[in-house]
DNA sequence: ATAATAGTGTCTTTCAGACATTATGAT
DNA sequence: ATCATAATGTCTGAAAGACACTATTAT
């Protein structure tokens, strides 16, 4: 079967492929390092769990990385949060409805900036910590595996990047920071020398020193400075697992 | 418009994009770092260079790895060469027939093990240094900005890890080595710490000294030792430059 | 005062990198 | 012997991390 593109170009049916963003919404809640899922309403995979993705908007988008970040602040309502691409993933089995391809990318956000949208179809969003998603019963298509994948990611790059700092509210003490380093990384990380590297890194401003209404000497508290890249360590934090 | 997907379910032209594989296959040859491109032969862009990528054959490969590792093969003659996803890029201006698609891989070969495959629409297959891509004028569809990206993930890369180990022949001196990391890094490098910090990372494993008619002392050859991930290196090599 | 956590100063260890010295080949 | 490059050994400096000590709050 041969027919026209769009643009009236001559393209057969196999030239095309059944196509998905997937993001995968990181925060941290309470310890707890989550995801963003919804509970799917329609078929395929109806009532299970799947990352709050879909089909593209084609028309009404120039390019792969604007859907994204229209995307993303529907989902969250956050106009610049952190994201980047993770992998494309393709095949036969993915998607009962055929040969498909998914787009995963990974966002950290601010569990407090985010405002979940009301879903139009009524589906349930909810963070779901990482831990659970195993016991949740099967994922929609390959979405766990597309999960893992991300979180392989996420580790690997916390091991020599300032990642974390995306998952921090506005202000935030050093002891908060590490507390999201360790709960990543699942490695406990010496109190100052973590300290030493990241205020030596520059990528943090002095705020207030506010007391927290525990018994003892209030932290300093620092704002990420906003950047372009990832702040890169020259040594690893921790050494990376083989 | 409404049509049956290949296994029977509803969809619409909508949900379906344009896809291609866009394979960036680097080699160093004679001391430059050497990016594989074919001469199109077709509309659209034909005669302008490109990637030797194109579709994908669904009903022949299950996902898209192994699909582009047939096609690496395809193009190359090699079974395992060492290749990553770089990124998808998408968007509604990058290919004239429409809202189209590609996924980029990195392919890093020794150019002494690849055989060039006769292309069967004749087309030219040629090995052109990147430092001559901005002259050839314009490549086809944004395969100047894939390369352009790739690239960059090579230099970032081999900050801190073996990447260039898969550039290298079977055997090697730590010295051609080095050349291949001062290549890409476009930055020379301490001889007597480059050794100590390779030979300290156990990845290689010393085969002969062979003279090679210089008149000095023959140095020892190495062979890489084959690892499922690239090997990290605990420091960075090189700052990276922000 | 005591408990608890924040922050600072000192010391040790490790390792990158500089430099000097020795080794091994060709001419 | 001389030259060129390989390899080894020694030294220095920088930074991570351990430890001790001081600072600041609530109770």
């Amino acid at each position: 079967m041969v027919f026209k593109t769009e643009t009236g170009h001559k393209a057969s049916q196999y030239d095309y492929v059944l196509f998905s963003v997937d993001p995968v919404i990181l925060t941290i809640i309470e310890g707890d390092l989550c995801v963003l899922l919804i509970k799917r309403s329609q078929e395929p995979c109806k009532g299970q769990w799947a990352l709050p993705g879909g089909r593209i908007d084609k028309p009404n988008c120039d390019d792969l990385k604007s859907a994204v970040r229209s995307k993303l602040k529907q989902k969250t309502g956050l106009d610049q949060p952190y994201f980047e691409q993770v992998l494309t993933e393709g095949g036969a089995q993915m998607d009962p409805r055929g040969w498909s391809l998914s787009t995963v990318y990974m966002a950290l956000v601010n569990h407090g900036a985010v405002v979940l949208a009301e879903n139009d179809t009524g589906e349930e969003v909810t963070w779901v910590p990482v831990t659970d998603i195993g016991r949740r019963g099967g994922m929609a298509f390959w979405h766990e595996m597309l999960i893992d994948k991300t979180l392989c990611r996420l580790r690997d790059k916390v091991g020599y990047t300032d990642l974390p700092m995306h998952f921090m509210p506005d202000q935030f003490t050093l002891h908060e920071l590490r507390g999201a380093y360790e709960l990543i990384m699942g490695a406990p990380f010496p109190r100052q020398s973590f300290a030493k590297r990241v205020l030596s890194a520059c990528i943090l401003e002095e705020t207030s020193r506010e007391n927290d209404g525990g018994g003892h000497r209030p932290a300093m508290r620092y704002r990420y400075k906003q950047r372009n890249k990832p702040f890169v360590f020259p040594r690893l934090l921790i050494a990376q697992q083989d």
